[in-house]
DNA sequence: CATCTGGTTATTTTT
DNA sequence: TAACCAGATG
C-alpha cells in the first residue's frame, strides 16, 4: 500500500522552518534524526511517552507531524511494538495521510500498524472479532443512512405511527444521536424517549436494535455503541485490549462525542485483574457533572431506571467487590490526544467540545502541551483570525504566532447583492489566474453549499475551471448503493434491505403490492424476503407478469451465486451490473449526471481490485469508500467551510459574512451562545485556511428561498481588528449608476466597524444589532417588498453585467467549431442545444437546465 | 404499476 | 425558486 520508495521530502509539512536557530539546532543533532527540525514544544509533545498528554495544536502548527512523529519515536525507543499502538483519527483521509507520512519517516510500509485507523474502522474490526458476543455474526453488514431510514419506516408503519409527523428520518437522527451519547435503548432518559411518536420513540429504538440483529447488520452508531458494550460485557474482552495497546494516539480529539470518549476511556484504563468488575474498570468519577449533567437533568428524577448510572451501567453479573474497587483509581495508559478547542466545528452532528476542554479533568495529571507556531499563514491574517477567535469564551485559549512577514491585510469587500459578489470574486480569480497564479492553490469557501451555485453559474460562463469538494461521498451516491445492495444480496441472501432496495432498480413490474406481498409471507414463515420470494413464484399469488419478472429475478441471483465460485469477484460484479439490466438503465438515461454515475460504477468495481473476495470488500466499502481523486486538472476548489477543515491554500476567498448567513440565523437560534461560539470558531477555520491572501466578501442583498432579502454584514466583520484589515471596494460593483452610492454608504457603516468593536458602546451597539437581528426571524424576509421594487433596479443592472460577460470571452478571439442547433452535453448541465454563438462563447438552452452562456470548452458535442 | 401533480420545505456532514 | 416526496391519477 504504502510504497517505501516515495520521496522523503514529499510527506514534510509545508514550508516548516528548521525552528528557532542555535539553540533548536545544537539539540536537533543531539537527537534521533526524526527529531530535527521539531520546535521546542513540538519536541516535547513528542517526547513525553509516560502519562495522558494533550497537545493543543493551532492550526497550522503541525499537529500531523507530533503525531507521526511520536509513533515514529516510540518506535524506534522500543517502548511497543507496532501492533500495539492504537492510533484513531476521524476521518480515512487522515488516517492515509498518517500512514503515508509514517512510511516516508520510517522509510518502511506500515503494515504493522493494522491499530491505525477511524474511530469506526477500528470500532468495527473489534466488533468482527467479537460479533457473537454482541448478538451478530463476524460477517454482519453496516448500513447506511438510507437502509436505516427504510427499516424505520417499516418499523413506524408497524407501530401505526404517522410518518408525516413523525418522519423516519427524524427518528434516526435521534437515535444517531443517543447513540453519539453512548445511550443504549434503555438508558435513553425517558423524558426524551417518549418525545418521539406519541411516546414510543424509545420503544422503536429498541426495537430497532433487535432488527439489526435479525438482519446481522449495524449502523455506523453501532459500531462504538456495540462496542462499549461489548467491552463492558466482558471485562476479559476488555482486559485483552488494554494487554495489547501500550500507547494510545487520538487526532482531532475536539471532534470526539461521548461514545468516543467513553471507548477512549475503556481502553485507556490499565487492564484491572482478573475477576474483578467494572466498577475497576470506570470509575464512578467517570461520570463527569458534564456527563452527568446532559444524562440526568433531562429526565424526570422518579424515574424507575435511574438515569444518574446510565453511564456506569450496571454490569450483567453484579460486582463481587465493589468496596474496594471504588477507592482505587486505575493507573491511566499512555493517551496522547490531539486537538483544537478553536477549530471544534461539529458540535451539532454530537461533538463535544468538554471533552477537550475538560481534558486534564478527565485525565488527572495530565501534562498540556500547546503548540502556538504557525507555520502556515502572513501575519496580518493570523492577527486577524485570532484577534477574532478571542472573543469566544469557552476555550483553553492559544495565541497563534509567525515568524512570518506580514503579508497583505486580510481584504473585505462588500457588494449589492450575491450576484455581484459572485462577479467580483470571478474577476479577482481572472486577475489571479492572469498573474500566473495556480488556481490549485486558491479556494473559495462558503458556510453553506447552496451558495456554491451563484459561484458556479459564474464559473461556467466565465470558462473558469472549478471544482466542488464535498458533497455526498462516493458510497453515498444512488448508483454505487444500488450496485453495492446487489453484491450485498449476493453475498448474504438474509439481507433484506438490500434485496429491497434493488427488487425494481431498475424497474422490473415489481412494485409496491408485490413487495408487501414478500413481506408477509417472509414475516409469516420467518425466513429473509429473498427466499419468501422464491417461495412466492411456485404459487400463483403474483399477477403472472410480476411472478415472471420475480422469478427471473431470483433465477439470475442463484447463477450468479454460482457464478461466484468460478468467477473473480471484479468480474462478477461486471457480470451483475450487466445482466441485471443496471448499466443499461442509466446508458438509457440522458440527464446530466448519467455519465458520470456510469463512471462511478466503473470506479467501483475498479476498486473491487484491492480487496481478496467480495466478502473482504464489502465489509470495508462502507467504512473505506471516499472520493479522494480528483486531483486532476488545475482548478479553483468550492466548498464549504466545513470541508475545508484541515486544507490549507494560498488564497482564500470567504463571501457571505452576513448576519443570519453566517453565523447562521439557525443555530444562533437553536445553539444561542454555544451556537454563535461554534460559527466562530468557523470563520477562524475559514481565515487560518489561508497561506497568503484571505479575502472576506458580504452582499447587501441575498436571495433566500426565491425571496430577496437585505442582510447586516456579519457581527464577525466587527470583530476582526481594524489594523489587520483593508476595506476595499467590490470590482464588479463600480461603473453603474446607482450601485456606486449605495456601495459609498455601506463603506460608510464599514468605516466604523474597525475602531467600534473595542469602544465602550460596542458592546451595546452589537446588543441591540442582535435584537434586531434576534426578532426578526421574519424580519429577513420582512424587506422583500421594498426589493420588489428594488428587483426591476436591479434588473436593469444586468444588462451590462451580461456583455461584459461577453466580452471577457471574446477576448480570447478563437472561433467556435460548435454550429447553431448543434446538440451538445454539459458536465453540469447535461444536454441541450447551441441557440446563439460568440466566439467561442455559446448560449445554450439546456433540457433539464434552462439557457446558459458556456465557454465552448466545456461542452462536447452530443 | 408507472406517471403526474401539488404541497411542502428549505445549514453545516466523518463514519 | 426549486427540489423532493407523497398521494392521486391513468
Amino acid at each position: 500500500m504504502t510504497e517505501p520508495s516515495k520521496l522523503p521530502h514529499h510527506g514534510v509539512p509545508e514550508h516548516q522552518p528548521v525552528a528557532g536557530g542555535i539553540a533548536a539546532r545544537a539539540r536537533a543533532t543531539a537527537g534521533p534524526q526524526y527529531l530535527n527540525g521539531l520546535n521546542p514544544e513540538q519536541r516535547e509533545a513528542v517526547e513525553t511517552l509516560d502519562g495522558p498528554v494533550l497537545v493543543l495544536a493551532g492550526a497550522g502548527t503541525g499537529k500531523t507531524r507530533v503525531l507521526t512523529t511520536r509513533i515514529a519515536h516510540i518506535l524506534s525507543q522500543g517502548r511497543a511494538r507496532p501492533q500495539e499502538i492504537l492510533s484513531v483519527t476521524f476521518t480515512n483521509k487522515a488516517a492515509r495521510e498518517m500512514k503515508l507520512r509514517l512510511g516516508q519517516m520510517l522509510g518502511q510500509a506500515v503494515e504493522g500498524m493494522p491499530w491505525l485507523g477511524t474511530f469506526h474502522s477500528i470500532g468495527g474490526r473489534i466488533l468482527r472479532i467479537h460479533a457473537e458476543l454482541v448478538q451478530l455474526k463476524s460477517n454482519f453488514t453496516v448500513l447506511d443512512v438510507d437502509d436505516q431510514v427504510r427499516l424505520l419506516k417499516q418499523l413506524l408503519q408497524a407501530e401505526n405511527i404517522d410518518d408525516k409527523r413523525w418522519p423516519a428520518r427524524m427518528l434516526a437522527g435521534l437515535i444517531d444521536s443517543w447513540k453519539n451519547r453512548g445511550l443504549s435503548p434503555s438508558q435513553v432518559p425517558a423524558g426524551e424517549a417518549a418525545s418521539f411518536g406519541n411516546g414510543k420513540g424509545g420503544k422503536i429504538y429498541a426495537t430497532y436494535q433487535e432488527r439489526l440483529k435479525i438482519l446481522n447488520a449495524a449502523d455506523f452508531g453501532d459500531l462504538l455503541l456495540e462496542n462499549i458494550r461489548l467491552f463492558r460485557e466482558n471485562p476479559d474482552v476488555l482486559r485483552q485490549y488494554q494487554n495489547r495497546f501500550k500507547f494510545i494516539l487520538v487526532d482531532e480529539y475536539q471532534d470526539t462525542n461521548v461514545a468516543q470518549y467513553l471507548w477512549l476511556r475503556l481502553l485507556s484504563q490499565a487492564p484491572s485483574r482478573p475477576g474483578r468488575s467494572l466498577a475497576d474498570v470506570i470509575p464512578g468519577d467517570l461520570t463527569s457533572p458534564r456527563l452527568r449533567g446532559e444524562v440526568g437533568s433531562q429526565s424526570d428524577p422518579g424515574e424507575g431506571d435511574s438515569p444518574q448510572t446510565v453511564l456506569v451501567e450496571t454490569p450483567p453479573h453484579p460486582d463481587p467487590l465493589p468496596a474496594s474497587g471504588e477507592s482505587e483509581q486505575p493507573a491511566l495508559k499512555n493517551i496522547c490526544c490531539v486537538g483544537d478547542d478553536d477549530q471544534s466545528i461539529y458540535g451539532w452532528r454530537g461533538a463535544e467540545v468538554d471533552n477537550i476542554l475538560r481534558f486534564d479533568h478527565d485525565f488527572p495529571g495530565a501534562k498540556v502541551i500547546r503548540l502556538e507556531r504557525n507555520y502556515r499563514s502572513t501575519g496580518h491574517i493570523l492577527a486577524a483570525a485570532s484577534h477574532l477567535i478571542a472573543h469566544n469564551e469557552g476555550r483553553l485559549g492559544k495565541t497563534l504566532r509567525t515568524e512570518d512577514v506580514d503579508g497583505e491585510k486580510v481584504t473585505v469587500t462588500g457588494s449589492w447583492d450575491s450576484e455581484e459578489e459572485a462577479r467580483a470574486i470571478g474577476e479577482e480569480l481572472e486577475e489571479l489566474q492572469r498573474s500566473g497564479e495556480n488556481l490549485n492553490n486558491v479556494a473559495i469557501l462558503v458556510r453553506a453549499s447552496f451558495q456554491m451555485r451563484e459561484f458556479e453559474d459564474r464559473f461556467v460562463t466565465l470558462g473558469l475551471p472549478y471544482r466542488v469538494i464535498g458533497g455526498p461521498r462516493f458510497y453515498e451516491r444512488a448508483e454505487i448503493r444500488d450496485a453495492l445492495a446487489y453484491l450485498r444480496t449476493i453475498n448474504s441472501p438474509a439481507d433484506d434491505l438490500a434485496f429491497e432496495r434493488i427488487v425494481n432498480v431498475p424497474k422490473r413490474g415489481l412494485g409496491d403490492a408485490t413487495v408487501q406481498l414478500l413481506h408477509d409471507h417472509a414475516r409469516k414463515r420467518r425466513i429473509p424476503l429473498f427466499e419468501a420470494a422464491r417461495a412466492v413464484v411456485e404459487t400463483d399469488e403474483l399477477k403472472p407478469k410480476a411472478r415472471g419478472s420475480l422469478r427471473d429475478l431470483v433465477m439470475q441471483f442463484d447463477r450468479w451465486r454460482a457464478q461466484r465460485e468460478v468467477t473473480s469477484h471484479t468480474e462478477l460484479a461486471e457480470i451483475v451490473l450487466d445482466e441485471s439490466g443496471y448499466t443499461e438503465m442509466w446508458q438509457k438515461d440522458r440527464s446530466a449526471d448519467a455519465a458520470g454515475r456510469l463512471d462511478n460504477l466503473k470506479e467501483l468495481v475498479r476498486s473491487m481490485e484491492e480487496f481478496e473476495n467480495l466478502q473482504g470488500f464489502l465489509e470495508h466499502i462502507s467504512l473505506v469508500m471516499d472520493r479522494d481523486g480528483e486531483a486532476g486538472d488545475e482548478a479553483v476548489s468550492l466548498m464549504t467551510l466545513h470541508s475545508a477543515k484541515g486544507l490549507e491554500f494560498d488564497n482564500v476567498f470567504l463571501p457571505g459574512w452576513e448576519e443570519g448567513l453566517f453565523p447562521s440565523q439557525r443555530t444562533l437560534d437553536e445553539q444561542g451562545r454555544a451556537g454563535l461560539e461554534e460559527e466562530r470558531r468557523l470563520a477562524h477555520v475559514g481565515l487560518t485556511r489561508a497561506r497568503r491572501r484571505a479575502k472576506i466578501y458580504f452582499a447587501t442583498n441575498r436571495r433566500i428561498h426565491g425571496t430577496w432579502s437585505t442582510t447586516i454584514p456579519s457581527r464577525f466583520l466587527d470583530e476582526l481588528p481594524a489594523h489587520n484589515v483593508e476595506i476595499t471596494e467590490s470590482k464588479g460593483g463600480s461603473g453603474w449608476g446607482g450601485s456606486g452610492g449605495y456601495g459609498a454608504s455601506r463603506f460608510d457603516n464599514l468605516e466604523s466597524f474597525g475602531s467600534s468593536y473595542s469602544t465602550p458602546g460596542w458592546q451595546r451597539a452589537q446588543a441591540n444589532r442582535n435584537r434586531g437581528g434576534g426578532g426578526r426571524s421574519g424580519g429577513f424576509e420582512e424587506r422583500q417588498s421594498s426589493f420588489t421594487s428594488s428587483d426591476s433596479f436591479s434588473r436593469t443592472k444586468r444588462g451590462p453585467m451580461v456583455i461584459e460577460g461577453e466580452l471577457v470571452a471574446k477576448s480570447t478571439g478563437t472561433t467556435s467549431e460548435f454550429s447553431l442547433d448543434d446538440r451538445v452535453f454539459h458536465q453540469k448541465f447535461g444536454y441541450g442545444h447551441v441557440v446563439k454563438i460568440d466566439g467561442n462563447k455559446l448560449t445554450i438552452a439546456f433540457e433539464k437546465a434552462g439557457e446558459k452562456k458556456v465557454v465552448d470548452s466545456f461542452v462536447e458535442r452530443a
